[in-house]
DNA sequence: CATGAATGAGCTTTCATTCAT
DNA sequence: AATGAATGAAAGCTCATTCAT
């Protein structure tokens, strides 16, 4: 009315950061609940709720409900795998060492972070949105393959390691740790405290036990038997 | 083609017959659309036309979609542990031999089956219905648990195996079986044949260097650095 | 078998009232249950299981559950007029005693029996079966208020009632009736005990109230106000 | 027609105020339709139609049909009692007027409106939702028995009526009250206009004769006889 | 941009009715 | 005649999506 202007940097600063940040605080909240909920139980409400705005809003920035669920992969996804390329390139120590130390970064990063629940999420969801999942396998699973491939080589380039058919080798590496998130998300909710198994005891056997076997023998020099 | 009448004595009865196996031909229906799609995409009538009946006659067997889902869980649990225990606690080889043996029968009896895909099924609606997902981990998950438990202290009994935490060691066998069933059901089903592995070779390689471990060298004496 | 013949009277005969008993079983099963939870909610298995047939039997018996309805009404509204009425005129006391005797008798043959659900039934179905309750109005109620109409006459002939008009003045005695049933089988039955009021001691008031009516003073000589 | 552009500012907040108007509509729909047809008879997505709108919206407002039919009958009764109780006391006449005057407000105010669908509709409806029928019977029937009760020993109190038990007498005017709504609901529809009965004239007789009686003769010496 | 009332296709579940045995 | 397994048309309810404001 007769107020001539109001202060355009403050308050249409403060909107506009609101503004921009909509689509994130959305795709928090949709991670949250899709990781918790799956896909089809989780209700486009509950999501735009939980982000503070109204249905018809998120529709706004996401078309549908399968959009918004491909962006809340997409977004999870951002190319954390150059930084840790770059980090293991230059790593010093010992192949097993790098090793571990691959496992516990990955679990800082990953493994304990609502990042885990992405993959358990493509998991159980890959049935209904192949799509999706062999879009998450080629950008986030083969680059993860990848990465462990080359700690392998490494180690067998070395001699540190033995030498084994690295297509195979790498679920070796991978297994114990999609094992984990998958476990952790889902079985491991219902019974959570019981044992008091944590999950850094259970990456350090895995990782040790990966390394030395089992067995207290010497190493084999036959094959196993096969039944 | 050229056979005129289907023999009528066959025949006889059909109705009644079929009612005795309608509860198995719906169960094996739900179960591979549960497995295929997850619970909630799978519709009831789906399964009532897979098993070539109509959706009402469902209700007559079921109750509920629900029970369904639980009598599908039931069902392909069947006590398989306790025949398998008395093979275990009757095998004369060394313990490695044990642990490969297990590991064959395993693929032969769940892994490659149907029954695989219950797994994975728990594992994504854990979430969904923790009832069912307890339930699952009370009468399956935990009996084989105990069967592992149970290989790894013979080899560590007798000196074949080292000395580890048993608490956190039962994972080092569990992991690479889940994950194997979780992978096939879900990301394993969208590039199918790319590169020819085989899950027997996985087992073969999973299972000697679970024994073995990674390293050329000697055992280790030192504990693993912590980062 | 070997045997050369069964006794055929005994048996057959047993069977034979036993097939001719059904439809009477039926209806008195239906009778029951749709007095109890009304039309829509009754189902015919429910109706078949109380009689001890099977679901398919009733409908050999009835061809659907809305003739069987209508059978229910029609079977439950035998001619018990015609006694009444030899009854009534054969009745020597006054007109008031008249009444009395006849708000007993139908206490004793209808009220307090499964008939009176048959009219509860009516009222409350009369919405969505307008043949059935015109049907059961031009059977029942017409002959009912017949009979109301000859014993005021009665007493109005012998200078024992006064002058009133007789089309609304059967509602005078029908409405205590009506009330009695409708009340006993729907918020009466919320409520059993509370009170203990007993329906003959209320029939006994409304009866003498009736006939003599609230005021203490004469009989009045102006006419009551309208507002 | 020639109107090219209806009034806008009419109707803006046309959605709003329809938004206030919604539950109301679909009450008194619904109201309409339970009377008809019953609880089990009527559909939801016929109430939403009769309101005008999908049967999504009415799930807006209420939970389930059931949610429905207790909020139309609470909706229905809102306290009349209170004002009721007022006119009463304040009432100058005599004892009968007041019985008078009672019978022909009610006829307006409720006998004649549609909320007498709502008792018919509680007695129909009774055994399949106790709980309903005990509220009403709460809220609703115990208040105007209790109305009832006043009127009846102002008249005790004054020498005006005689002296009769009241836990039997109030249903000496409740029962007309209720017979006159449960026959117009049901039975009477069936049969319009053919005797051209009116209710006015059935109250007139129905009171007058409450209050003095059939009888020609003077009250009451010896009680009546019992069969 | 943001809202949230409104929609209606789609799903589970019920149950009168049919019909092969 | 009797059975009861099978059917499928409804009905209640949900929720992704739209759109007037």
């Amino acid at each position: 009315m007769s107020i001539p202007t109001p202060p355009p940097s403050a308050e249409s600063g403060k909107r506009s950061r609101r503004k921009e940040a909509r689509p994130g605080e959305l795709l928090d909240a949709a991670l949250d609940l899709f990781v918790e909920k799956g896909f089809a139980a989780t209700r486009v409400e509950e999501v735009a709720a939980r982000a503070g705005v109204s249905k018809g809003t998120l529709f706004l920035y996401f078309p549908s409900k399968l959009e918004l669920f491909k962006a809340v992969v997409r977004h999870n996804i951002a190319g954390r795998f150059d930084e840790w390329k770059l980090e293991m390139q230059a790593f010093e120590g010992s192949s097993s060492e790098l090793l571990h130390y691959c496992f516990f970064v990955w679990w800082e990063r990953i493994g304990s972070t609502k990042a885990s629940g992405i993959t358990k999420l493509i998991l159980s969801e890959a049935g209904n949105f192949p799509e999706v999942a062999s879009f998450y396998r080629k950008e986030v699973i083969d680059a993860g393959q990848e990465l462990i491939r080359q700690i392998l080589r490494r180690g067998m380039d070395s001699g540190e390691f033995r030498k084994v058919d690295l297509d195979y080798a790498i679920y070796i590496v991978l297994a114990p740790m999609i094992f984990l998130m998958t476990w952790r998300h889902s079985i491991g909710m219902c019974v959570p405290d019981e044992l008091e198994l944590t999950p850094e005891e259970y990456i350090r056997l895995q990782v040790d036990n990966m390394l030395h076997g089992l067995c207290a023998c010497q190493k084999p020099s036959s094959p196993p038997p096969t039944f």
